[in-house]
RNA sequence: GGGGAAGUGUCGGAAUGGGCAGACGAGCGUGACUUAGGAUCACGUGGGGCAACCCGUACGGGUUCGAAUCCCGUCUUCCCCA
């Protein structure tokens, strides 16, 4: 009896093995195809969870499928080193962030190589050490020198719990939350550092170059957020120009007041005196609110009027101009015009102070609402109408009239010749009118308006309020829909599809607006206020202003005497010998830059880092150097494979195509991304079907489980539990389903089976059948990244294997190639076990360095199939016949088979469907 | 409210250029071996029915000889954006 499988001391012999013969170091190699198969670098918190097992494992099972394949395959790890536990643990425990961040890469570096992957651990990168962040800075000098740095002061994120401002990206969720701790962030006014990431923007919504997920895809372009519309220019009494961008130039007709938000730089200058006093209340408690709450659809409108008064360029109306929390700084320009009829907001906003609503935009439907109240009409009005064929219905004594567009006029005359003397009726939706015994007026504009309110004289503000009072004509009063254009002066009639175009033009020829096109996205705010991160690498002097560091005189250092206080601020800001500097220009005193870059710069560039990590340390830098070795760039990028969480979706993976992007435009690389492939990964559950987190308790420890189990179980229940991209709760059971195969698969090699006579010919070509079939599904997921089908297959084959041992098979060179297959398959995604096997049964090593398995088609053709026969799409027979069966007697067969005759009785077949090598389907 | 993804046994999941639903595994059941079993091995396992068969891929329609797969509608869940 063979020894029992056990993973342990396996895999540690191996690993060592494995890394003393550098089998995985990944060297330029011009005459081999290359792959750069990357994953997500993590945070090194100091402890390796199992999502990050999850994300690198398959991934790692495909770099080294990749190898067998022939490819030269590239797969490096690093540390996103900079980042603020480092500086909590510093304030907490009194440990340097640079000491804890260290230790911790330790700790986790034995942890990755517990895993068994194929880290070229030679090209390892950490952001945090000055031969990697001398860099970072070299980038943000460029990006100053290319114009695309800036300094401005802004109304920013900022999160009061890290004490630092935060990119757009990095503020999520409906509380509008810190990407990192989940506070809820507030706005401050700074001088904060932007890179112009909106210089790209346009290149950044083309994803021709990529095959990225759907889903990233419509993230990021979500993200983007570009819509086309028109900047129109409207003047205030003042003659100050304000300028709106809309998506909506087709409604300009309709728009009747304007908005702007609290904190627009005019507000001051445009409130008359009277009015100063309510505005700058209503500023300050516009302040206090976070966007979300400002921006809710729910909440009760608020605002106020500066007194002033803006004209309409299309028809010289004069409106009004309110200030409101709902109209944010941060989009567009930060006005609006309102247009009440067709934009919800404004609607809600319009009906609550008494601002006119004037449709002008046709309901698509032609459905008109009316309402006879009692009393209005005389008596005969219901028996008119039922005569005409004008449906109503009698609610409370009223009449509710709903017809379409065609049935208004004969109604219209209907009602007049009935209503009585003081009375009135209203008309809504497709058609706007309001009819008096003498007249029918029209509501086609304010004037209308005027007339309509006076005549009825129920003391409402505006005739939608007037009609908003009667529930039954709600649904009507609003729509946000495209549509023709009414109560619009020259441009009534205009038909919907047109509408927009058209009106943009005539803007343009008159001088007053342009076609515009606004974007969601906005500069990337570089700025933290933290210690732990790649200093900006500016001085401000008093006489040069600003001034960037010179390339020869990077990196600037983070001083390593920093004390760290729980005030939450930088210790930067207090370090006297940081702080004081001279100026790079003028040599006079200046001050140095204290923020420090966001994390996300340092993993922007970081798959360019493991090409020649921290290259050229110790050299002074120039503004043409390269930040790594262009001879291994050349031959690596761009990536190949990239893998990780989809939670970067509208972060890390646009910047770092922004990145690439700006890269190219220095003359650094010749494409366009740096990513050709990208796969994402699901999250991994707890077994409570809740997030994994320490105050849960709910943690599954990796270190735990390869003590218990071994890596390579780890590893395939990894691939083979979930759907990859999907994840999941974790099952503590369904690990051992994966330990038991692989004690099958270990005593199936290992065992002695009986001595047999040679197999028949049968035989070997059902067993080579299921090799060669394994081969081709195996591959075939491979490409598909279905990495749980690959397990599957594996288990299937090795079931397969299990009972062919109990054959006069076992021990046959038939034999031997379907166990030398299993095992090569298996090296992948169990690379120790199988490695073991490859040795113990006398094969040269390693198994990591042979050739993928060759699939042969023939071999793997079914001789034999099963016909299933059908009636009326219903299987009734199943039939074992020849493979190369034809069709005639595919049929024949079908017909002949006793329980088909059984089932046909005395039908006769009215068609027959024959799908060859399936399926015969008798229809009757 | 807008956009995206997904609903298949007790559970994770297979099967989509329409063609045997439930591969593989977990769990459960029966048996074998054992002093013992949370070990190992064998067999069984969608529901109903004695059976022939019938029903079954969230729900309701449709297309088709044939639908988990395609189309329309409804519901639910998750993610992103408002």
């Amino acid at each position: 009896m063979a020894e029992i499988y056990k993973p342990q001391g396996i895999e540690a012999k191996w690993q060592a093995q494995w890394e003393e013969d550098q089998l995985y170091r990944a060297l330029v190699d011009p005459n081999r195809p290359k792959q750069y198969c990357l994953t997500m670098l993590p945070y090194p918190s100091g402890d390796l969870h199992i999502g990050h097992w999850y994300a690198m494992c398959p991934s790692d099972v495909r770099a080294r499928y990749l190898r067998m394949r022939g490819y030269n395959v590239l797969m490096p790890m690093g540390f996103d080193a900079f980042g603020l536990p480092a500086e909590n643990a510093a304030i907490k425990r009194g440990i340097h962030p640079h000491k804890w961040t260290l230790s911790n890469i330790e700790k986790m570096r034995y942890q990755l190589r517990a895993m068994g992957s194929m880290f070229d651990w030679q090209r390892e990168a950490i952001t945090c050490l000055p031969g990697y962040y001398r860099w970072t800075q070299w980038f943000f000098r460029k990006f100053y020198d290319m114009g695309l740095a800036y300094r401005k002061n802004a109304a920013v994120d900022f999160c009061p719990q890290c004490n630092t401002t935060l990119a757009r990206e990095q503020v999520q969720g409906e509380d509008r939350h810190c990407e990192r701790c989940k506070t809820p962030v507030v706005k401050k006014e700074l001088e904060q550092w932007f890179w112009r990431i909106t210089e790209y923007v346009e290149e950044l919504l083309d994803f021709s170059q990529i095959e990225w997920p759907e889903r990233v895809v419509a993230m990021q372009t979500n993200w983007i957020g570009r819509s086309e519309g028109a900047d129109v220019i409207f003047v205030t009494e003042q003659q100050e120009p304000l300028t709106v961008f809309t998506t909506r130039p087709d409604t300009l007709w309709g728009a009747t007041f304007m908005v702007l938000a609290p904190e627009h730089p005019l507000v001051d200058k445009l409130t008359t005196p009277q009015y100063r006093q309510e505005v700058t209340a209503y500023q300050h408690q516009a302040a206090r609110q976070s966007e979300i709450e400002r921006l809710s659809t729910e909440k009760e409108k608020t605002g106020v009027f500066i007194g002033a008064y803006a004209i309409n360029p299309v028809n010289d109306e004069r409106i009004p101009i309110w200030i409101a929390d709902y109209v944010l700084m941060t989009y567009g320009t930060g006005a609006i015009m309102a247009v009440p009829a067709h934009d919800e907001r404004d609607f809600a906003f319009a009906l609550k102070f008494g601002l006119p609503i004037i449709p002008v935009i046709e309901r698509a439907d032609g459905t008109v609402k009316s309402q006879v109240r009692p009393g209005a009409a005389r008596e005969g009005l219901a028996a008119a109408l039922n005569a005409a064929g004008i449906p109503f219905a009698a609610h409370d004594g009223a009449l509710e009239v709903t017809v379409d567009r065609a049935q208004v006029d004969p109604y219209v005359a209907l009602v007049q010749a009935h209503l009585q003397p003081a009375g009135w009726v209203a008309l809504a939706g497709a058609r706007w009118a309001f009819i008096f015994a003498d007249e029918v007026v029209t509501f086609d504009g304010l004037q209308a308006e005027q007339r309509i309110l006076a005549r009825c004289g129920t003391g409402q503000r505006s005739v939608m309020e007037l009609l908003w009072d009667t529930p039954f004509y709600r649904d009507v009063l609003f729509h946000a829909d495209y549509g023709t254009m009414i109560n619009s002066g020259p441009f009534s009639g205009t038909p919907g599809d047109a509408a927009v175009q058209k009106v943009t033009g005539w803007l343009e020829e008159r001088g007053v607006g342009q076609f515009a096109i606004n974007y969601r996205m906005r500069d990337w705010l570089i700025s933290r206020q933290r210690y732990w991160g790649a200093p900006i690498p500016i001085v401000y002097c008093d006489d040069c202003g600003i001034v960037p560091v010179p390339y020869d005189e990077l990196p600037v250092l983070l001083p390593e005497d920093a004390k760290f206080l729980p005030t939450g601020e930088s210790p930067l800001v207090h370090h006297e010998e940081f702080l004081h500097t001279t100026c790079p220009n003028c040599g006079r005193a200046a001050v140095r830059e204290t923020d420090t870059m966001d994390t996300f710069v340092c993993s922007s560039w970081y798959q360019y880092a493991y090409l020649s990590p921290y290259y050229r340390e110790g050299e002074p830098a120039h503004a043409d150097s390269v930040p790594f070795d262009p001879a291994e760039m050349e031959y690596w990028m761009p990536v190949d494979v990239y893998t990780g969480g989809i939670e970067h979706a509208t972060m890390h993976l646009i910047y770092t195509r922004f990145f690439t992007k700006a890269m190219r435009d220095m003359g650094l690389v010749d494409f366009d991304e740096p990513m050709r492939v990208l796969h994402n990964q699901g999250i991994i559950l707890a077994e409570d079907n809740e997030k994994m987190s320490k105050s849960r308790g709910n943690v599954i420890a990796p270190d735990e489980l390869v003590a218990q189990y071994g890596a390579d179980t780890v590893r395939g229940y990894l691939m083979f539990g979930w759907r990859w991209e999907q994840g999941g709760p974790w099952d503590p059971h369904g690990i051992e389903g994966v330990y038991r195969w692989l004690h099958r698969v270990w005593n199936l090699v290992l065992e002695p089976g009986e001595t047999t006579p040679a197999p028949s010919a049968r035989e070997v070509a059902d067993l080579r059948r299921w090799t060669h079939k394994t081969i081709g599904r195996v591959t075939d997921d491979m490409e598909a990244f279905s990495f749980n089908t690959i397990i599957a297959g594996l288990m299937e084959f090795t079931n397969a294997l299990q009972k062919a041992k109990e054959t006069a098979l076992y021990g046959s060179a038939a034999w031997n190639e379907a166990i030398e297959t299993l095992l090569l398959l298996l090296a992948p995604a169990c690379p120790h076990v199988a490695e073991e096997l490859w040795q113990h049964t006398g094969r040269p090593y390693s198994v990591h360095l042979q050739p993928w398995p060759e699939y042969d088609p023939d071999l793997a053709a079914e001789q034999v199939i099963t016909l299933v026969v059908q009636i009326n799409g219903k299987v009734r027979a199943r039939l074992a016949v020849p493979a190369s069966i034809g069709e005639r007697d595919a049929r024949a067969a079908a017909l002949a088979d006793e329980s088909i005759q059984r089932h046909l009785g005395s039908q006769e077949p009215r068609q027959v469907v024959y799908v060859p090598g399936r399926l015969v389907n008798i229809v009757v």
